[in-house]
DNA sequence: ATCCTTGTTTGCGCCAGCGCAAAGACAGAA
DNA sequence: TTCTGTCTTTGCGCTGGCGCAAACAAGGAT
């Protein structure tokens, strides 16, 4: 196990410490136990018992949930200063999905006894907690009604512009998504399959709204990209 | 406006009362207002400022979002105790969903300052709000890796099912679905169209799983249906 | 009793999207 | 450099589900 990251390596801004600060961060930080995950590794399975709770600091991690046949759903890439598992935590209840790590990711754990302890000294927690549940539970109740109601390029598209917005890096191209995603992680994410993302950004590299390689995105017309997401 | 109902009138093990018992309850439903919804009447709609929330207390409301096209999609049915538009109201945003009464419907609004004075004197009302909250994105998050990558025959049973768990009825027959359906809010609830259903129904009927009419079915094999929504 | 509105069923044709299969492209390992 | 595993593309055929249209059914209102 590594040593606790630096203070300084603690990102500003993040959901669950905003409104703590100073020597009140420095106690919640170090609390927790750092976490160093590998590209890919698992960081818990859905349907586990949840004992300890996750903040990014660096990197990303994939939340997924797979169906009885096997087939994956991606629900959400989370990224730093985002939580995981909190209420799960809370709750003593199972992990509702899987957290897997897309790169190198570093993380600062809780367990649910340190989590009681924090709430109560610290009463920020609670309310930032509760707010993550609910921008989740808002971004979750408008894809499932595109889900429901769109044709799948329309979802591509919108999948695309999410992960620009939460991952987007400026280049002289275009907006480039700093996630690496396969056509299959796009399709996990849109509710297609693999075979539906490749010809549907093959349609659009021909018209130059996207630059695409392996596991490699560049939005090169965001505009047209959003007005096809708005009308199909 | 009609009196407040009678304490004897509100429903036990409410969500949002659960935790709070005789005085103390009688203060939180006499600071409420009462309001009685007729048949398909509109409680409030999505977009609009949210400026109260509300408990139902008899009846049943519908919860639903429109895309831009105007397609509809139902999010919930919900009945007695159970909650709606709790967490826009204290955050001073939109309601994001339309709530419309099935039937005639029976039910108490606070507004926001209310909210804050309550949620100050009585703690657990806090408690069982992010408890509604949590709930709520649990079922989402099911519903939408169903969605996702499930058939829409298994959907549709799965809505049966879910909709018998929430408001069935025993009869000799087998167990009624006690809120008024048309094919349409059933397609509306399951992701797909008034004409599928029809027809999935149809096979259904012919095979002694349910009894359909106008607006109503009746599951009279349970076990076949939930076989189907679990293998296809 | 009759009309009228609202809901339901089903035939029919269509097509968006699926998924196999096979070839090609890329990147890291050795 | 070559090999190997992973990722991507695209032709092809198929089908699940869509949606129009038209007939039928069930209430409610007058």
């Amino acid at each position: 196990m590594e040593s606790a990251p630096l203070l300084s390596d603690v990102e500003q801004g993040l959901y669950l410490l905003k409104g703590i600060s100073g020597a009140d961060l420095d106690e919640v930080v170090n609390a927790g136990f750092p976490k160093i995950l590998h590209p890919k590794s698992v960081l818990f399975r859905q349907g586990d018992l949840a004992t300890m709770f996750f903040m990014v600091n660096h990197g990303r991690l994939k939340l997924s949930m797979m169906n009885e046949q096997g087939r994956e759903v991606i629900l959400r890439y989370i990224s730093s200063g985002e939580l995981t598992a909190a209420v799960a935590v809370l709750k003593g209840r199972n992990y509702p999905v899987t957290a897997v790590s897309v790169g190198k990711s570093e993380l600062i754990g809780w367990d649910k006894p340190t989590l009681l302890r924090l709430m109560a000294k610290f009463s920020p927690i609670a309310v930032n907690m509760l707010n993550v549940v609910l921008e989740r539970l808002d971004d979750l109740q408008n894809r499932y009604m595109e889900l429901s109601t769109e044709q799948v390029k329309q979802r591509i598209a919108r999948t695309l512009l999410r992960l620009m917005q939460r991952a987007g890096l400026k280049t002289p191209e275009g907006i480039q998504i700093s996630i690496p995603l396969t056509r299959q992680d796009i399709a996990d994410y849109s509710g297609t399959t693999l075979y539906t993302v490749s010809r549907t950004l093959s349609i659009w590299e021909k018209k130059d709204w996207i630059r695409s390689g392996r596991e490699t995105i560049v939005i090169t017309n965001p505009h047209a990209l959003v007005a096809f997401s708005e009308t199909g």
